[in-house]
DNA sequence: GTCTATAGTGAGATAGAC
DNA sequence: GTCTATCTCACTATAGAC
């Protein structure tokens, strides 16, 4: 718990500001000029807080991720069974896109694009890596655990790994093609705690090892 | 079937190129001057054949979804059990997407960005937004028979198909972030039909409505 | 720590010769 | 249909006053 007495530093709003256009339009789509008047500052002054235009990126993209990270690294830890530390995961991987609509579209940014942008990429790049392995990392085991135990079906650990994440994070990134597809918003809290259950729901189902006879055509 | 009897076309060609720049870095991402050199042109020849840089994204998006859309097409019409076409649905989308490492990119790209680049968007973007709209519309209108003639469960569609959409696009989508996660190449045969397996079990177990009594805590 | 001024580069787009 | 030359504008980044 840090203590939020002293007015906001312009480095935490520059951080504020360039975190919700670079969410929005990408690396290469936000000028340091936007990002300078959102936060109330001359373009020159962005560089006393940060080396470069990369460096800011890279600082943005570290603290969502450790933001999402810190929250994450307990649910698999816990001493339950395989099942309910798999729904608490990703309960709290939903909690966390859920709570700043900023969070998925930065993250489905840092998984799917490239960063070849920056020439020599500033050393923040390599801690948000290495915070989004962690991560990735944590659910695979729990789901390798689960199929280990006997607890899931024989699934593929990787492929199901890659599914949650795509439905989980392109879900809450999605914007006005989600909001199309669901006919309101997002980020309210019924759709929210709906697409919880949803998804929770499916990979329940869909994981289960089933005792009966199965149809697997 | 088109006859491919003459080389291809400028256009053609400046397009291909463009498909594959966009889907990597989007946009902004991608310079005419960077377009017309890997299609052998001057850059002013780019204007010869396409009015702007927004005008020929948006027809190179445009080129990427019809293409998925008239795969798809067919596939919610079959006169087949909905289980069945909802399989054949997912699989015609995973094969459309493995088809061309470009294409999930650009749609993922078209899904979850605003396009809000354009100042003053091309009709090419509203004929795209059209093809897209109709191949989720379908998507729903299977989930939605499927949940009312009682062959799955008592889902959410849209939900579903946010997840659904999610799964698939951003496996083919995710680059070095998902060969990580797989250890090997998203496109290789193996690792294509393993997803494809791997999702449509994932659907199967997780909408399949089931006979016996079930723990819904 | 913020500003003005500016360097230096590259962008998208146009004009007009060939 | 492709080219060279050029326009205008925005960009990242720096220098230096206050």
């Amino acid at each position: 718990m840090s203590i939020p007495v002293s007015s906001p530093s312009s480095r935490d709003k520059i951080c504020d500001v360039a975190e919700a256009l670079f969410a929005r339009r990408g690396f290469a789509g936000v000028g340091l000029r936007e990002v300078a008047e959102a936060a109330g500052l001359g373009k020159s002054s962005l560089f006393h807080h940060f080396r470069s235009k990369a460096q800011l990126y890279c600082e943005v993209l570290d603290r969502v991720l450790r933001r999402l990270g810190e929250r994450l690294a307990p649910m698999g830890r816990a001493p339950l069974p395989v099942e309910e530390r798999l729904e608490r995961w990703i309960g709290g991987l939903l909690d966390g896109l859920a709570e700043q609509p900023t969070t998925s579209r930065l993250l489905l940014r840092a998984l799917f694009e490239e960063e070849d942008f920056l020439q020599e990429p500033p050393p923040e790049l390599a801690r948000a890596e290495r915070t989004l392995g962690e991560m990735i990392g944590q659910l695979q085991s729990i789901l390798e655990e689960g199929v280990e135990s006997g607890a899931f079906r024989a699934v593929s650990a990787p492929h199901t790994v890659q599914s949650l994440i795509g439905a989980s994070v392109y879900h809450f990134a999605s914007a006005e093609v989600g909001e199309g597809v669901l006919g309101g918003p997002l980020f309210g809290a019924e759709a929210v705690s709906r697409h919880r259950a949803e998804l929770i729901a499916l990979f329940r189902h869909g994981l289960a090892a089933r005792p009966g006879p199965v149809d697997d055509r």
